[in-house]
DNA sequence: CTTCTAATTGAGATACTGTATCACTTGAGA
DNA sequence: TCTCAAGTGATACAGTATCTCAATTAGAAG
């Protein structure tokens, strides 16, 4: 395997001291493939496309070990049964939901880097990543009265 | 009942067009117990400890309703399976959440009121809260290598 | 390259959470 | 008080994540 041109997350498995695996690395590119939000089942049909022979439990154990490492997290944005995962390209991600339409829109600036800073030093934490949401009504709903459709 | 004195959570439920049952308004009541941090099984706890009545459905019904108010909050802490609902008391919330241990360290400035009207301005959406997630290692955690329990 | 070993995996049974259904009850306006 | 849409409770059901364990594998050491 072409293993000498390693993504940068790739990377960050092999120095926290796992392992780089077949099923691992599958996971990671099911992901970058998906666009950034996913839910566990779109996940898991993504990767039986990729390699069929690759169990559930494997997948997973691998977003378990991605959300550790801030490569990914689990985020409750459509129903509360599956959560679906937003990869975080550099440890952050913003988004704004929208509560009555479930719509997602992605901003990028949050200027949040002082913050970050100020925190560590307050807390004696190591920060490796944020996740900030908004909620709210999306510009097709907010003139719409607050109701369960 | 005591329906005089409304809280401004209860307040918003019926200025939003919402009946102010016994469920809810004990769903309510619980979730204040709590601490502003609950995963559904210990709401669910809760409920029945305060009126063995009430249904599960109602409760996750509320929290539903809940969530769509930006009352409430659902976010994934510790296991995938099961989401940890956050209070937030004005709309939004702020933590840290540790990775190795789970632990969650709460604070309170944000600085995002600037960001919030931008947003609303620029993207022509009407905002009710937010949540922000800074992801890293407690001071506890920090030293010890990132492993698997 | 071969050996070695702890880490990791795959399969599927299992546990558990959230939802759907429906007859009954209730909040709140008239 | 009356009325009825909104909301509820019980429970069966659906679907997702976990657990277990024998088999496999990544990567270090020789």
């Amino acid at each position: 395997m072409s293993e000498e041109i390693l993504s940068p997350r790739m990377q960050r498995l092999r120095d926290s001291g796992y392992k780089l695996t077949h099923a691992r690395i599958t996971v990671l590119k099911a992901l970058e493939r998906g666009g950034g939000h996913m839910t566990s089942t779109e996940l898991l049909d993504e990767v039986e496309a990729l390699d069929s022979g690759i169990g559930r439990a494997s997948v997973f154990r691998a977003l378990d070990l991605f959300t550790r490492l801030s490569i990914v997290r689990p985020t409750y944005i459509d129903s509360s049964v599956t959560p679906t995962y937003v990869l975080m390209p550099d440890g952050h991600h913003h988004h704004i939901i929208c509560t009555q339409c479930s719509r997602v829109i992605e901003f990028e600036d949050c200027g949040l880097g002082a913050l970050t800073h100020t925190l560590e030093e307050r807390l004696g934490v190591r920060l490796t990543g944020h996740l900030l949401e908004f909620y709210g009504l999306c510009s097709d709903c907010k003139d719409q009265p607050v109701r369960e459709e």
